[in-house]
DNA sequence: AAAAAACGAGAGCACTGCTCTTGACGGCCA
DNA sequence: TGGCCGTCAAGAGCAGTGCTCTCGTTTTTT
């Protein structure tokens, strides 16, 4: 089966990624906006048409670049965070905000497809949900091995009632931590996403100049308040 | 002069305000990739060249809706904060919480347009930046109202000094405010628009239920990290 | 009343995503 | 080896987009 394959699916699988390569170049380039099929077909001296056989719509390509998108989010931030001693914690969290607010930076058309506001007309599928948790599983991890070794210090204060449902989800990926810690979790994760989404998105413009510096501060505030000892 | 205005200037406002209103249904409805002169063009029963008479461009026609955005989203915000009573510092922080947060679920695709992602090819003009620091002035005046009313724990730790330049903005909205408050302050400001962006992006789909209590919860935390006495 | 400016309508250009049909090529079975 | 079927690129075509230009008409200004 694999010699039958060597003939055409081996060249058909070459032309889908020569595809989805060029446009990601595109997409660096332009924007999710500016993908165009006709300009994909066009750069690889295909007619527009045969760009169809491989994906059934511009949607589909766009899904794939998705895909891609959260893998190498997650690839990224997985390593950064394995590049530290497992017993790290701060190195470890800090490392894996910094890998995210790099990727970002280096990749600001990409980070906008998947963290940025959903294209319109367009709905992410299933496909996409198994990629797309790389990267909090990274903190999730970080924040439950910190919380087993007693390097968090439990907060004062505990969460709502009400929320106990709503933490199902997290708990999955901090097995064994408390509420009340998850939500503080929760609550440095979306001052990391919307830091890096504001300097991503030209928010902090004519703001603020050293970004690194500036994010490092920040992301040690967020460790403050998870509870992670620095 | 306003006899003179009154035949066409008058009637030249009234199309203007009306195209604008459609505008941003279709903004509503379809996002501001679906906005399409022509569409408009054809619910007002006019022909689309007419329209380039009121808004040179389909990007000119975006910078009124973007305006209005911020325009929008900061009043929701003022009036959020005069709500309360000035020395009651907590309630004003979270009552401007909530404002931005129930005006960005109530006006999702708005709101995507001024704080998600930037549409693809477009460059916003100087014409914004008076309407865009409306809502973060009043974060600005709450927190520097409450210092100057002691009701800001001075924290710990101090700034890095490399960010005493970048800190410049933001002391201009909270004059007086020593730049460790001043940083606390910006990271809670990513974590309330890191929130609602996801939330109004979908990230919390099929995670989190009780939006609001959720939400409350995490500013709660935030007004901790910067020290307003609850 | 005459000149000037503003306006709506229409045709047209270049572009997009997408569909359908046509003809050619390559791998499979007899 | 010969036929056959599926896959493929190509082309034409449809409906839609932003935008430009011109042409009469209407309104304002002089």
């Amino acid at each position: 089966m694999t010699a039958s394959r060597t003939a055409r699916e081996r060249v058909r699988a070459e032309l889908t990624r020569e595809i989805t390569d060029i446009a990601r170049r595109q997409l660096a380039t332009e924007g999710a906006g500016g993908l165009s099929l006709r300009a994909v077909a066009r750069e690889m001296g295909m007619v527009s048409s045969a760009i169809y056989r491989y994906f059934p719509s511009r949607d589909d390509l766009l899904t794939a670049l998705i895909v891609d998108g959260y893998n190498a989010l997650g690839e990224a931030v997985e390593q950064a965070g394995s590049a530290c001693p497992r017993d790290d914690f701060p190195g470890r969290w800090l490392a894996a905000c910094h890998a995210v607010r790099e990727w970002a930076v280096a990749h600001p058309h990409e980070y906008a497809l998947i963290y940025g506001s959903p294209v319109p007309g367009y709905q992410a599928p299933q496909d996409t949900i198994a990629a797309r948790v790389r990267d909090v599983a990274v903190y999730g991890r970080i924040i439950s091995d910190a919380w087993e070794a007693g390097a968090i210090t439990p907060p004062a204060d505990h969460a709502p009632e009400e929320l106990e449902r709503d933490a199902g989800s997290f708990r999955e990926l901090m097995p064994g931590v408390p509420d009340a810690v998850i939500w503080r979790a929760v609550s440095a994760w979306t001052a990391l996403y919307g830091w890096v989404g504001f300097e991503v998105f030209g928010q902090f413009n004519n703001v603020i100049e050293n970004h690194r510096t500036a994010f490092e501060h920040a992301m040690r505030l967020a460790a403050d308040t998870i509870g992670i000892a620095q």
